[in-house]
DNA sequence: TTTGTCAGGTGATCGCTGTCACGGCCCTGG
DNA sequence: CCAGGGCCGTGACAGCGATCACCTGACAAA
């Protein structure tokens, strides 16, 4: 199932920790900081591998099987309907938990996970994974704020989807969304954008050429402005005003 | 804040164990049983109130003060954008536990949480419930599970707004959604349908006359047949066929 | 009875946006 | 160098569904 995967259960018991400092983004919260007891059993439970661009972590529907701690790279978490329509919920960055949702509860797997760029990931199995937090209460509760966090992300692209009135209200709200994770640090309104329109389309729940058309509306209004892939946002309160129902 | 409230703190230790006994849906899980300590420990920082219909236990954006556990009755979950327009997520039903995200996550509520039906419910702050979870590991692994069936559901309701081509796609999936859950034991396709016209579409996504105009198809293609607010599904493979781009 | 409110029902209109069909551009691989 | 395949851009068009405006009937309060 798993294309392309290379896995292999980890000898070092350090493994985790390591993996922690590889994800800057995150290592204040989630394993990071737990008992050094508990890290080292962390790291016994834990397979690590890698995976090319166009790999599956895991398919919609499938049993959970365990949970995946992204290192590096980018996944796309999306699901789709009997026809071939698609919904992108999300891009996943380092540090993520993948399947996290579906391994606590038992159920299948809710999305499909598809590596969009080369990929390191840890693999710990459903089992192991419950008894690791049966025994670690601290950890549990770190999960539980994962949970929360992917709770409330997944309900903010609910939002943008259930409460606009045009596209052009979702695309501007996505592009807000978007720029605001994906600036370059010191605060520029300039940013790639790695997706393709088709893709975008399919996180507002628009057709492609409904983005095109918008992105050639909001360049003439002037309020963005693309070279390439790299996106300049011209005028921000622009695209604001189009959130709130103008 | 919260309208009508009637707010006591429960001097009684055994209070959770008889609520669970109220609430006999979700009794295999949740904080039943755990051990008799944890329990204890649990209804000394329990709250116990009741709101009469209309009231809201709390509001979109407010600053999460803890956690309610659904005793008996009703509550709406929604949330709405500026215009006015209004998303509803979900109705609660006895066993839920509400704010559960805000509340472990440490952000604003994310819905507004309003009582459609007079309410019992119990309380638990956030500062109190988190130091609960801390101490009882097990505890905080229930709310994990908790946490994933929330998200599971919210998932769900997204997928019927984001990936159906058409409202009547969308209102059929609810109703066989809604039947599943509400069905009277016996298995028959016959169910109260609590909710008014204007509701249900706010909860896919569409406008009242939308949600009139085809109940009136439904009924005409012989779906269904509505006798008061008693809802009686006709042709329920038909209604499938439909949540299947037809 | 009268009045007000709220849910449901219906017609007319119209703009958005999905769909189909095409053409151009760029890149990769043979 | 050419073929092929993504991705993007654009025009034509039809249809869904939001919106507005109004009506009915049920029901409760005055």
């Amino acid at each position: 199932m798993i294309a392309g995967s290379n896995l292999m259960r980890s000898p070092y018991g350090l493994q985790i920790i390591e993996s922690c400092v590889a994800c800057p983004h995150k290592q204040d919260r989630l394993f990071c900081n737990l008992e050094p007891e508990a890290l080292q059993r962390l790291s016994e439970i834990t397979g690590s591998a890698s995976y090319p661009k166009g790999a599956t972590l895991f398919v919609e529907g499938q049993a959970s099987r365990g949970v995946f701690v992204l290192c590096s790279g980018h996944v796309k978490l999306s699901t789709s309907a009997a026809d071939g329509k698609t919904l992108i919920l999300r891009i996943s960055d380092p540090g993520d938990l993948l399947g996290l949702p579906a391994t606590i509860s038992g159920r299948p797997y809710e999305v499909t996970a598809e590596v969009i760029e080369p990929t390191q990931a840890n693999f710990i199995s459903r089992t192991d994974f419950l008894n690791f937090l049966r025994e670690h209460g601290e950890a549990a509760l770190r999960v539980a704020q994962e949970l929360s966090e992917t709770y409330q992300s997944a309900f903010s692209e609910m939002r943008t989807i259930g409460l606009s009135h045009s596209a052009g209200e979702k695309l501007a709200r996505f592009i807000l969304d978007w720029s605001a994770n994906h600036e370059p640090a010191n605060g520029a309104v300039k940013f790639k954008m790695t997706l393709t329109h088709e893709e975008i389309a399919q996180m507002i729940g628009a057709s492609r050429e409904t983005v095109t058309r918008l992105f050639a509306d909001f360049k003439k209004k002037n309020l963005l402005q693309t070279k390439g892939s790299t996106l300049t946002i011209r005028d921000k309160l622009g695209l604001e005003k189009l959130v709130q129902g103008f």
